[in-house]
DNA sequence: GCAGTAATTAATCAAGTGTATAATTTCAAA
DNA sequence: TTTGAAATTATACACTTGATTAATTACTGC
């Protein structure tokens, strides 16, 4: 009996590749499915592996959970470009209600891990880092856009709109990737442009790039 | 050696233990907790007892379930109560954002459970009977708003409308329950509101009940 | 009070879980 | 080519899980 071959790779390679596995396992067998050893199969290696990289499952999960926020919020960024504030954040929220940000699999994954975050703290610190960054982001452009259109930007009213901007943003997010409804006739991102528009009070003609 | 005493109950009042002390679970311990004899205890029974209620654990968790999401939906549309259609739009609106909808053990319980509707297709089911009529319920409140005072109420449009609405509460909701952020300075039910009221072309202080 | 039915308990099972460790294999350096 | 250290495999263990079944108990109708 001859042992399966194998071959060694970088620390940093391995690290992600049992990270991606256990998004995949997540996404496609639910939080309850990322076992050591699904993890592990699909990562190509053999489940004693993965302590020599995570110090136990709850790490690894964590690690997990990290790397997914912080590429979501770096690809909904990625939406923004440059130039005038009021077209970056109109990139921002078009990149967020479109995928790959807005799509079933990136949905599963931020669902299962949620709905951790209230019984582990681990979880919850987690949790707390990725969401700030993205509400700092939208906070920081909208204050921006009202600066740059000279209105009444007070921190009290930027941190309103931020607010508000957010959670429409959160919500059209969840609608979309849920897929329930048929948006094949509608278009989102216009209705998350002109939605916008309204709510900051700017002209919608503006908005739409 | 004697053996526990206990009473027998009514099949639907076990059936509501076990579906409470299920929630219970979830809420506390995160879906993975709820085991059967987590739950058996709470519910101050024995864990064989569960089969007589349920067919099988995957069974009792999607019960609790539709419990789950029809008690949260009364209770948000009970805050509607009668008169004008602007003015029971505004009690939802209000019961979304206020607990006992708007808060951190409710939103515990309903991303633990979404986080199984993608792998699940018996959660997936129990998933879309609920939002669904969550989602009618906004939709019809939105068209009879825009009916009473005159203005377009097309069917396109009070889809979108509903699509906005909708997915604005959602996002409210989720970071209200989340608590991340301090609220307490401001007032979340004028943001809810006001947000509203601007969304739907109404003057904001016919919202202020 | 008594008997019978059905709810409930208690005990057990096989399967799957995360973890630990020793045996192997790879690969780079000498 | 050889050697040694480090990565990887293989195996095993203790524990928890959901499920099953027989023994007991509580309650209902007579």
């Amino acid at each position: 009996m001859t042992r399966r071959t194998f071959h060694r790779e970088p620390e940093a390679v391995r690290q992600n590749d049992l990270i991606a596995a256990t998004l995949d396992s997540v996404a496609e067998l639910g939080l309850a499915g990322a076992t050591v050893r699904e993890v592990a199969n699909r990562a190509g290696v053999t489940p004693g592996l993965i302590r020599r990289y995570f110090d136990n499952k709850e790490r690894l999960v964590a690690a997990a959970y990290r790397t997914f926020i912080a590429d979501l919020i770096e690809t909904a960024a990625a939406g923004c470009g440059d130039g005038p504030a009021h077209t970056r954040l109109a990139g921002l929220i078009r990149a967020s209600v479109t995928p790959p940000v807005a799509d079933g699999r990136t949905l599963s994954i931020w669902a299962a891990f949620i709905g951790t975050v209230n019984s582990d703290p681990v979880m919850a610190e987690a949790h707390r880092e990725g969401y700030q960054a993205f509400r700092d982001l939208i906070e920081h452009l909208v204050g921006e856009c009202l600066r740059e259109r000279g209105t009444d930007a007070s921190q009290h009213l930027v941190r309103r709109h931020a607010i508000v901007l957010n959670a429409l943003l959160d919500g059209l997010w969840i609608e979309i990737s849920m897929g329930g409804d048929d948006f094949s006739s509608v278009d989102v991102v216009r209705i998350a442009l002109d939605s916008t528009a309204t709510l900051l009070g700017i002209d919608p003609a503006e908005f739409r790039e």
